[in-house]
DNA sequence: TAATTTTGATAAATCGTTTTAGTAAACTTA
DNA sequence: TAAGTTTACTAAAACGATTTATCAAAATTA
C-alpha cells in the first residue's frame, strides 16, 4: 500500500536536472528565467507522464498561506447557514481555498475559542456570523493580518468587510404590507438579543407602527430553545386576544408561533395575518402558505466569496473593506392575503 | 500589523538551548531524554508566557499527517447531511482534527475530482457518500493509506468501514404498518437509483407487499429534481385513482407528493395514508402531521468519528474496518392513523 | 587509575517546496 | 583577444517542526 508520493527532489534525480529547475518549470516561469524550451518541455511531459502534483503542506509552509477559509455561523445544521455553506463551496475550489466549518452556538466563549484554534491553525482566511461582544478578537484577526468577512451581523465599531441584508427596510415593508392589509394590533414575536441584525429588525417593525399611529406590541422570547419558545408564544397569544397580525423576526419563531396559533384555535390568516422573516422551503408547503422575506442567498455567497478572496488577494490587499448592504424579497402569500 | 509568529527557534536562542531540547520538552519527551528538570520548568515557563504554539502546518508536513478529515456528502445544504455535519464538527475538534465539508450532488465525476483534490493535498481521513460507480476511486484511497469511512450507502464490492442504517427492514416496517392500517393498495414512490439505500428500501417495501399477497405499485421518479419530481407525482397519482396508502422514500419526494396530493384534493389520511423515510422538524408540523421513518443522527456522528478516528489511530491502524448497521425509528404521527 | 556507563544536551538530517544569489559556458563587443 | 553580456542552469537557504546520531562531562565500575 501507500506508494510514496513523488516529490520534486524524485523529479530532478530522475531527469538529471536541479530542484530549481523542476520548480521554476512547474510555476511557469520557465521564460522568464531563460529555461531552454527543449528541457522544459522534457520537464513537463514527465510532470505529466507520471502525474506528479506539488505538496500543498510544503507549499503552505514555504509561502505562508494555507489556502483555508474558516467558515464561522452560528449553527452549520440551520438550514440559512448551510445553504450559504453549500453556495461558497464551490466558489471556493475553484480559487483553489478549502472550507473548514464550525459552529458557535451564539457563544462568545465558543467563537473565541475557535478562532484561537484556527489562528494557530495557519488558516488564510475567516467568514464569521459574529456573536454578541467579539469585537475584541475580531480586531485582533485584523490586525494579525487575517483575512475577515463578517455577515449576517456586522460591528459598527469594527472597521472591516461585511456582507449584510436590510434588516430594518425589510421589516418595516413586513409590517407595513400587514397594516396594508387592514391589521390595526401588529405584533413584533422576535428573540430578546442585542445583535444588530435583529435590533434593526425591531426598528422596522417601530418605524412602520409608529409612522400608522398605531400601538407596538413587542414581545421577546428569551432563552430561545424550540420547547420553551412554544411555550411563551402560546403564553403571548392567550394573553393579547385583539392581535390581528404577527411579524416574526426569523423563521424559527414562525414556526413555533404557527403551530401555537394552532393549538389555540387561531385562523391564520382570517383571525391573525402572519408574515416571518427568512423564507423558507417549508413557507410555500405549509397552509396556508406563508409570507416571508427571503434573504438573497446566492448573492450573499457570491458577495462573501467576492469579499474574501478580495482580500486574500495579495495584490489588492490593501485596499478598504468591502462593504455590502443587499435587498430582501417580500414573498407575498396567503397567510397575509385571503 | 502581524507581528511574526515565534518558531521553536526563536525560543531556543533567547533561552540559549537547541531546538532539539525545546521540541523534546515541548513534546513531554523531556524525562525520556534526560532533560534537567531545571531547564524544562525553565523552558516551559517561558513558553507559557509568550503563548508559544507550534506550526501546524510544519508539523503536518514533518510528520505525514495534516489532521484534516474531509467530509463528502451528496448536498452539504440537506438538511440530514448538515445535522451529521454538525454532530460530528465537535468530535472532530476535541480530538485535533479539521473537518472539510465538500458536497458531490451525486454525480461520480465530481465525486472523483473531489477525491482528486483531497489526496493531493495531504488530509488524512475521509467520510462519504458514495456515488454511483465510485469503486476505483474508493479502492485507491484505502491503497494510498487514507483513512476511510462509508455513510448512508456502502459497497458490497469494496471491504471497508461504513455506517449505514437498516434501509431494508424499516422499509418493511413502514409498509407494514400501511397494511395494517387497512391499506390494500399501497404504493412505493421513490427516485430511480441503483443505489443499495435505495434498492434497499424498495426490496423491504416488496417483501411486505408479497408477504401480504398485495399487489405493488412502484413509481421511480427521474431526474430529480423539485419541479420535475411534483410533475411526475402528480400523474402518477391522476393515473392510479385506487392508491390508498403511499410510502415516500426520501422527505424531498414526500414534500413533493403531498402538495401534488394537496392540489389533487385527496385527503390524507382520509383517502390516503402515507408514511416517508428520513424524519424531518416540517413532518411533526405538518397538518396532518407525517408518519415517518428516523435515522439515529447523534448516533451515525458518534460512529462515524468512531470509526474514522479508530483509523486515523496510529496504534490500530491495522485492525479491521469497522462496519455499523444502525436502527431506525418509525414515528407514527396522523397521515396513518386517523 | 583506566575503562565503562550514565547524564544532559546538541548538530544535523529530514519533510517538500520556493527563491535568492551564484556560476560556468557561450556569445558580443571594441 | 581581453572584457563584458547573455544564456542556461544550479547550490543552498529558508519555512518550522521532529528525530536520529553524536558528544563531552560526570559518575560508576573494575
Amino acid at each position: 500500500m501507500a506508494k510514496k508520493k513523488l516529490s520534486i527532489k524524485d523529479i530532478a534525480k530522475t531527469l538529471g536536472v536541479s530542484i530549481t529547475t523542476v520548480s521554476f518549470i512547474l510555476n511557469g516561469k520557465a521564460k522568464e528565467k531563460r529555461i531552454s524550451e527543449e528541457l522544459t518541455k522534457k520537464v513537463q511531459r514527465y510532470i505529466k507522464e507520471v502525474g506528479y502534483t506539488p505538496s500543498h503542506l510544503a507549499q503552505s509552509l514555504r509561502l505562508g498561506k494555507s489556502k483555508v477559509i474558516v467558515f464561522m455561523v452560528e449553527d452549520i445544521s440551520n438550514q440559512f447557514f448551510a445553504s450559504i455553506a453549500r453556495l461558497i463551496e464551490e466558489k471556493a475550489y475553484l480559487n483553489g481555498y478549502k472550507i473548514i466549518y464550525c459552529s458557535t452556538e451564539n457563544e462568545t466563549a465558543k467563537a473565541k475559542e475557535l478562532i484561537n484554534t484556527f489562528k494557530v491553525r495557519n488558516v488564510d482566511g475567516f467568514i464569521i456570523t459574529p456573536t454578541p461582544d467579539l469585537e475584541e478578537s475580531v480586531k485582533g484577526l485584523l490586525d494579525e493580518g487575517f483575512g475577515l468577512v463578517l455577515f449576517d451581523r456586522w460591528m459598527p465599531d469594527v472597521l472591516c468587510s461585511y456582507v449584510i441584508v436590510e434588516n430594518e427596510k425589510s421589516a418595516f415593508e413586513a409590517t407595513q404590507h400587514l397594516i396594508d392589509r387592514g391589521c390595526k394590533k401588529v405584533a413584533l414575536i422576535t428573540v430578546e438579543s442585542h445583535q444588530i441584525q435583529m435590533t434593526d429588525r425591531l426598528k422596522g417593525y417601530q418605524n412602520a407602527i409608529s409612522q400608522n399611529q398605531l400601538s407596538p406590541y413587542v414581545f421577546q422570547v428569551k432563552f430561545h430553545n424550540m420547547a420553551q419558545g412554544y411555550d411563551r408564544i402560546l403564553d403571548f397569544f392567550s394573553n393579547n386576544p385583539g392581535i390581528d397580525g404577527v411579524f416574526f423576526t426569523t423563521n424559527y419563531l414562525a414556526f413555533e408561533g404557527l403551530e401555537a396559533m394552532g393549538n389555540l384555535g387561531i385562523d391564520v390568516p382570517g383571525q391573525v395575518k402572519v408574515v416571518s422573516f427568512d423564507d423558507h422551503y417549508f413557507f410555500n408547503l405549509y397552509k396556508p402558505k406563508i409570507t416571508a422575506i427571503e434573504q438573497p442567498l446566492e448573492l450573499i455567497a457570491e458577495k462573501l466569496m467576492e469579499a474574501i478572496l478580495h482580500q486574500l488577494d495579495e495584490a489588492e490587499m490593501n485596499s478598504g473593506p468591502k462593504q455590502f448592504i443587499l435587498s430582501n424579497k417580500l414573498n407575498i402569500r396567503e397567510s397575509s392575503t385571503i
